[in-house]
DNA sequence: GCCCTATGGTCCGGCCTTGATCCATTGCGC
DNA sequence: GCGCAATGGATCAAGGCCGGACCATAGGGC
């Protein structure tokens, strides 16, 4: 520590330096499989890409990701079938039983860390969405996740949630904002995870909801970012208040 | 491909299920060091961490750190003293041959892609940064930084400049953020080596530095939002003109 | 001048990950 | 029913990467 005098020793390369890796290639594919299934994009149901598809998908040796699923399996997330039309399966009832990682302690700064990246990146997603001329195929699509939002109880509530957020950062064809939300967004989900659901909360986010995609599709960029900007703020007063 | 009339069989797990990892732990390791002097966070002269310490903030085997940076000697980015003040210094007149690395092939959506994500980081950043009250240290920072940049010759200019735009990020507060502006930065950065740095260039971009900086040292997010919009869209169509 | 310390230099045993190959299971089309 | 094809299941040798231990070098303090 810095005497008070002489504070801040900035070390302007921390930055660069910062760790490369989270951890184990097999945790980090437990992770996005994990991941893939929270946010909705693989549905209870939903067959995954084979196991030789999948690997190659993540950069991964099969083995490592047969590891991988075989967790998933053992933690009742996803089932296996063999034979011709096999494969690995997005289980119905997902486990309910929280299985605790521990992970990094929260603490009010990386919260706050968390909530700053989302807001940039949801915004400017957003934005650049509204700003965005797509074919019409992209606006079914974000129609439907909108319906299909507003149609989810509290159980899938979550899950649909994620999902149109994700289809309204893919509109904006970037690959690689999409990504990063995604990315944030699997972040924000866990902390989710500890707090409840209320209904009167759903009617709001679900109100909120229709003025993003409305203000999307007409392509007002300012009152999206107004209206998305509104939508997080609720959310991260919620975060900030079950987690202090 | 599909075909016309049911064209997009959009994955919405492809996100999910995207690479995991770069590349080699020991080219990541090349690739954050390398990036750390390009951008300015270690000066020429500068002495990087000891390879214990660093190894351990980069989360990497010394070996592995130690492969790295013997290929980073070999190339003359860097030399090597040992002895009780020894250790890794960065070069004082950094290589001219361009040590191309192939990379991913630049397609006009690539390039489209990463601007995106760009503008969305840094219009986020200067805005929250604008936002933040902060000690009267990150000022001075900010201030000192803008200063470099506009005391910099041709030969330094890219160097400061990257240095700005990460003080302005790390103003924000948000490590996470600092280290997505850091992130694509790098790429941006590597795109530029390949055009020119006209005089021209210089004076103007000096001149929206100034700009940048004052509205966020006043605290006006919407200015300094505008200011950064103006100075990133320069260096946009630069590089859609030069890459096309 | 001697020793202590902070650094780079080297080596080894062991785990993780890979790439490849082959086996087992199941359903579809003939 | 038979064989083919698409899938999961299993195993092995090779290489990457790690953690730790020890050696070599140079400067500072006594």
């Amino acid at each position: 520590m810095a005497a008070p005098g002489s504070p801040a020793p900035v070390d302007p390369a921390a930055v660069a330096f910062r760790a490369i890796r989270s951890g184990n290639v097999y945790e980090e594919c437990v992770e996005r499989v994990l991941s893939a299934v929270k946010l909705g994009l693989v549905l209870p149901g939903d067959r995954l890409p084979a196991e030789r598809d999948l690997a190659v998908r993540l950069g991964v040796s099969r083995v490592t990701l047969r590891d991988a699923l075989r967790s998933l399996t053992e933690t009742g997330w996803v089932e296996v079938r063999r034979g011709r039309h096999g494969g690995t399966f997005v289980r119905d009832r997902p486990p309910t039983a929280r299985t605790v990682r521990p992970g990094a302690p929260l603490t009010p700064e990386s919260l706050e860390d968390t909530l700053a990246l989302r807001r940039v990146l949801e915004l400017g997603a957003v934005e650049l969405a509204a700003t965005t001329r797509t074919k019409a195929e992209a606006d079914r699509v974000l129609t439907a996740a909108l319906a299909d939002c507003t149609a989810a109880g509290p159980r899938r509530y979550r899950t649909a949630d994620s999902r149109l957020h994700l289809a309204i950062s893919e509109r904006t064809g970037s690959a690689s904002l999409a990504a990063a939300v995604a990315d944030i967004r699997m972040k924000v989900s866990a902390l989710l995870d500890a707090i409840p659901l209320l209904a009167p909360n759903i009617v709001h986010s679900n109100r909120q909801h229709e003025e993003i995609v409305g203000t999307v599709l007409q392509g007002d960029p300012g009152a999206a970012r107004a209206a998305m900007e509104e939508h997080l703020s609720g959310t991260s007063a919620l975060l900030r208040g079950f987690l202090s």
